[in-house]
DNA sequence: TCCGAAAGTGAGTGGACACTCACATCAATT
DNA sequence: AATTGATGTGAGTGTCCACTCACTTTCGGA
């Protein structure tokens, strides 16, 4: 990876996650990230290979995520960590993560790590012995996206409070 | 209206609710639309009138379900509305709300008619007599917005399941 | 120090796009 | 039947876009 390969990411991250992918032009990007527009084309051979080489790169933080919670003994404690994940992302890869929610509404792209996320919790919750734990689990994910997204646009007010609004009512 | 701006907006909103502002053409609405290419802009001046006829015309939708809630005198019976409204979506107007969201992670676009709902939500919480009814209906909120966005994206597996235990969560 | 491959450039290209315009048809009024 | 304004058409236009390519520069190993 050379400065300007990384160069080229960093600047489209910025720019999709801003603008979204069909509005941002590679000279766009090119010139901000200040390379020729050449250069995109042959290192990420065209604008979806860019995309694609975006989300490799962030497909560690994902997987860092999930792991964080997969590796948690303790179902109480694994709850908790889900219910902190979304006031746990930094800020700087707020971008990669608005990208991520956005690309949720385009037709090709099906990004399902809500999937495995959803057996965790519902698992947890069995263990617990809780009453409905498939219920249970879909309700607190959705809350959780919910959540993340208010976050990611900047509209949660009280971020603690909510925090702990949200442990009251999804922790048994 | 005559009948081939309705077919032009209806088309429109299928097709941006499906695919994006950005990535359908207008040659491609008026080809779907049976119409020829001008007519879109004799009627809409442009593609971004085109998309403001279509919010207007969804307007009365969205005030519609607002007043629904806003009628309603007793706190509880308000809060009972505000969780059903997901769940009451009627399918034709699936595309319209697909649209609605789609367009929240647009720069440009703030439609924020969570604003209201917020205090009304609030305003509920406190008649009740609740603790926290601030953070109470801000949660609330996030997680009514979360059911939504997963009953649009067809990805809530139970969904009278969630409805009553979002009642067993979010009614004092 | 030389060589070959990889990195980097930027002018050029074809196609798709939003939008225009001269013209045709329709429908209502007198 | 004539007039007129609104509705409708589709070929045409300039612009912007993703992508190419011939060429230059940089860099690491022998």
């Amino acid at each position: 990876m050379t400065e300007k390969q990384i160069r080229i990411l960093d600047t489209a991250l910025r720019l999709f996650a801003q603008e979204g992918f069909n509005v941002v032009s590679t000279a766009r990007i090119a010139q901000e990230a200040e390379v020729s527009e050449g250069l995109i084309f042959r290192h990420f051979q065209n604008k979806a290979g860019l995309l694609e080489a975006i989300f490799g790169m962030g497909q560690a933080k994902v997987e860092e995520f999930v792991s964080e919670i997969l590796d948690e003994e303790d179902p109480r404690v694994r709850l908790e960590k889900a219910i902190a994940m979304p006031f746990s992302m930094e800020p700087e890869s707020f971008p990669f993560w608005r990208l991520q929610f956005k690309m949720k509404w385009e037709v090709d792209r099906k990004v399902d790590y809500t999937e495995s996320s959803r057996m965790l919790a519902e698992q947890a919750y069995r263990e617990l012995g809780v009453e409905n734990p498939a219920i249970e689990a879909e309700l607190l994910l959705n809350a959780i996206e919910g959540i993340t997204v208010a976050i990611l646009q900047d509209k949660l007010r009280d971020p603690e409070g909510t925090h702990r609004m949200m442990e009251k009512k999804f922790l048994p």
